[in-house]
DNA sequence: ATAATAATTCGACGATTGTCGAACAAAGGA
DNA sequence: TCCTTTGTTCGACAATCGTCGAATTATTAT
């Protein structure tokens, strides 16, 4: 019902979106709908309260950087790849990148 | 005299540096670095107090971007370029993007 | 109509942040 | 030695942030 609104694509800002970015909760929402694609919140695992789940992917929303369509009960939620590819430019790759994980290995 | 400390360049995390460079302040003076190569605080202008200047200048540090060595009563500061491209490739050149600036032109 | 599900909104809270002026410290030059 | 320059540190302050439980809305299923 209520539709969700999202900035336009030139009305992100270079500190916007780093600033949605500062946060580890938001990395991985980001990172989950990267590697899920369109996702509801329910489907993100996080380990905070819905409330504050329902907050972080406001915070991304605002930012420009996912959008949010309602579909029943449930809010579909997809990175806006194509249009953050074309203004920020590596921004998502960094987003994939793998955390440094400590392998045992002996050399890398 | 006191010899500024600086993190493991493998200690820097995403959400850090997108901390770190999520105000706008911190951005300009990332982004003189990159154009001016080692600067002094007092060289890269900005409408804040010394103060705070001096603050946003630890922050970027702590976070892993710049590295600041004494020099008489100067601080040079530099962004640790080959570190931060090897560890977030491609993060220096969104800090050089240019900022949209709307010119006047009928088609670009 | 009732219940269940999914998500938002509303205070509230402590923590962090950006900002400043004032005081301080360190180095260099008169 | 004293003064200037450069930068840091120290409260202090308002603003923002991340978090939560509780209440609310909206949709679907029974």
């Amino acid at each position: 019902m209520k539709p969700y609104t999202h900035p336009a694509a030139s009305e992100m800002t270079l500190p916007g979106v780093m600033q949605a970015l500062s946060d580890p909760c938001r990395i991985e929402i980001v990172r989950a709908l990267l590697n899920g694609g369109e996702l509801a919140c329910n489907e993100v695992e996080l380990k905070v309260s819905k409330a504050t789940k329902s907050h972080h992917f406001a915070v991304l929303r605002d930012a420009g950087l996912v959008l949010t369509r309602s579909e029943g009960t449930r809010c579909m939620t997809s990175v806006r790849r194509e249009e953050i590819d074309r203004r920020f430019p590596g921004l998502l790759d960094l987003v994939l990148m793998e955390k440094p994980k400590r392998t045992r290995r002996k050399a890398g």
